[in-house]
DNA sequence: GCGACATGTTTGAGTAAGCAAGCATATAGA
DNA sequence: TCTATATGCTTGCTTACTCAAACATGTCGC
């Protein structure tokens, strides 16, 4: 198909991308949230102080500090998050998991997990790992 | 960060997916063309007859039919591709790869085939093989 | 302490997609 | 052969973003 096995791989991920995106989304939608949202309060979540900057965040969820803007918004506005503000710097707004937002963060790790594992359910953890391994470096 | 692995991949494969849009669609721009142009541009190149059906090419490159009407009518007006009717079932519509097509797929590839190398960088091409492999089949 | 540049967030406008509905054609059953 | 249903594509509306500009605040050199 292609010269370079990397093209391969790249085209693979895509791919598979395109399954997370719909299977996964899919799964989360019965928590009314998305895949973006999820990730979201995954970060959150996995904060020692669970609160982020919003340019932060942005970075870590791959999104634009715009699209961080329109995503949080509604999520405030349901509870699951809340504005803070940095009382050192006026300008940073800090995003802080809500109680709520812990829990629907909680429940929907279940959904996400099982989805997950159904995804990859043809392979062997120590496979996985290997690949996980890999993924974290590029990333 | 999560129990399970599988989970920790999918996080993974959506942070490396977002790399790829970024970094493999930048480089694309070069060639006129955006990430899913390329796959569509890809997916008729690989096919022997060089035409497909607009619901085979959603299918392979994961958009929906829609989506693949709104991306093709430009791709046809610039002259990438080009609309062709089944003789034997006037509901289905062909898109067939132009010459001019054909060759700036040629370019493209070897383009994407570079940024690609490039975001993979620091692995071996036995382990990109193994990765390819685990990925095409839950593909 | 003030001007110039840097940083963080939001807003306005545009783009790429999805879903659901619509339209055209095909096929199967009576 | 007509009617019902299935299939393929497109269209209208909505959503989730992006980029560039605007705005607010912070910092540094003098």
């Amino acid at each position: 198909m292609s010269k370079y096995i990397e093209s391969e791989v790249v085209v693979n991920v895509i791919s598979i991308h395109n399954k997370i995106q719909k299977r996964i989304g899919g799964a989360l939608s019965a928590h009314g949230i998305g895949l973006t949202e999820y990730l979201v309060l995954n970060q959150l979540y996995n904060t020692p102080t669970q609160k982020m900057r919003r340019s932060d965040l942005a970075e870590r969820i791959g999104l634009s500090p715009s699209g961080v803007t329109r995503l949080i918004n509604p999520m405030e506005k349901i509870g699951l998050v809340a504005k803070e503000d940095n009382p050192r710097d006026a300008r940073v707004s800090l995003v802080t998991l809500s109680a709520a937002g812990k829990q629907v963060y909680e429940e929907a790790q279940v959904t996400f997990a099982y989805a997950s594992v159904a995804l990859f359910e043809p392979f062997e953890i120590n496979q996985l790992s290997a690949f996980s391994e890999l993924l974290k470096v590029v990333s």
